[in-house]
DNA sequence: AGAAAAACCATACCGGGTTCGGAAACGAAC
DNA sequence: GTTCGTTTCCGAACCCGGTATGGTTTTTCT
């Protein structure tokens, strides 16, 4: 394989950087840590820091985030593009954590977790990464869709819009992943243990894809008024 | 009424420094204007610029967004949430725009309209609206299916999670508004007339709430795979 | 060994946003 | 109309994240 010097240095600064950080965030939080700390602590100049991670954030959010729309695109044949991704995050609930990216402890991932929800500003960046996915399952979504069966019974909603159905679908199963994500994480914060938020997670991945699938409908009509009972739907 | 000077003033200069910082977005493009020369245009400091907006985007964003967790909260008696928001989101694709802020002129709008879909940074701080919009939402949906009809089937979802159901449905409703929000923006944007816009964002509205409603599967099954044509459904 | 390439760094700079102390404008009272 | 408290405004300095520049060290190839 020939490691090779240079590549190990960088594998290990890169590394460094970001333990250094994830402690110091952990320990005094995200906000009061400025960027020059962190590198004067990894040891490194600031502008290399950043020729190692175009942000603050990205030294944290790392590696987080799932590609959604490679999912879709990578199906089997004569799959449907909803079952593949529930068969894949049924698949991402089962791995047991930890083994993410090759050497990950788990009280790295503890601390990433206790660090990410305890700042606005890195929440905010994990929202924006699930609209970059979103924007990418709608295109793979919408490729899905055009080049499906044809011209079938299913073109009367998707002929009207641009691509209104694939934006559409793209933005409800992003939007499921991310309220799965925040789930779990907010679980694991909140001292849940690691085994148990996983089969919570388990559970949770079914019924969110059963919702997506068979709709809102059934969970909304339980809750028709506080007082109330009669329930007309506005259709 | 009593205008009193004071607060005249301060209205005037706040209108004045939005209008003043639109019109050289539009210019110029959003990243390419500083505070610096929108304070200076508009005849202001820096600081007091920061006075009247906490941030450079709200200058462009000041109302943008939907109070839809209130519309939840005063549905009235015996109607579902979901119910009360597609009745809300008809309203509001029916209401023919330029009244949203009392004397907005149409040219206006279409000029925000223009920045906003030009500028990533502005998207993202749409997207983070959305996403805060979606955090109450999900509130006011746990309080309904709390205070709802009692304990009855729905239950078996709803008693698991923490309130898993009730995020989901926030996170699918919100990014559901999103989608239809940004199709509006991105047709005005590429020269759909404003007229047209609305038509089919009213029909879009209903195709969203059906799909929200009824599930994806419909939406899914005939879109599985690109050579493959018998469609056994993974589940 | 020596040269090309790649990584690193110090420094200065930029723009968004805040802090601070004082100056100006307003409103009300006399 | 003068006084006086309050609100608004402002200039300047500052902080922090991120980038541009240009030179120095380290690794690799020959």
């Amino acid at each position: 394989m020939m490691a090779g010097l240079r590549e190990r240095k960088k594998a290990e600064t890169r590394r460094r950087i970001a333990e250094t950080a994830l402690r110091l965030f952990d320990a005094r939080g995200y906000d009061a840590v400025t960027v020059n700390e962190i590198a004067e602590a990894a040891g490194v100049a600031k502008v290399t820091l950043f020729s190692y991670f175009p942000s603050k954030e990205a030294i944290v959010l790392d590696g987080v985030g799932d590609d959604l729309a490679g999912v879709v695109e990578r199906r089997g044949a004569g799959r449907t593009p909803l079952a593949a991704l529930r068969a894949h995050l049924r698949e991402v609930a089962a791995r047991p954590p930890g083994e993410a990216d090759a050497g990950e402890l788990a009280g790295e991932l503890m601390a990433r977790v206790r660090v990410i929800t305890s700042s606005p500003a890195l929440l905010a960046a994990v929202e924006q990464a699930n609209a970059a996915e979103r924007h990418r399952l709608a295109a793979a979504l919408a490729a899905a869709r055009g080049a499906g069966g044809g011209a079938d019974g299913g073109a009367a909603l998707g002929a009207g819009g641009d691509d209104l159905v694939a934006r559409l679908m793209a933005a409800q199963v992003t939007a499921v992943v991310g309220a799965l994500q925040e789930a779990f994480f907010l679980r694991l914060a909140s001292g849940t243990p690691m085994e148990e938020a996983g089969r919570r997670l388990t559970a949770d991945v079914e019924t969110a894809f059963d919702l997506l699938e068979h709709g809102l409908a059934a969970a909304d009509e339980h809750a028709t008024q506080q007082n109330g009972d009669s329930h007309e739907d506005g259709r």
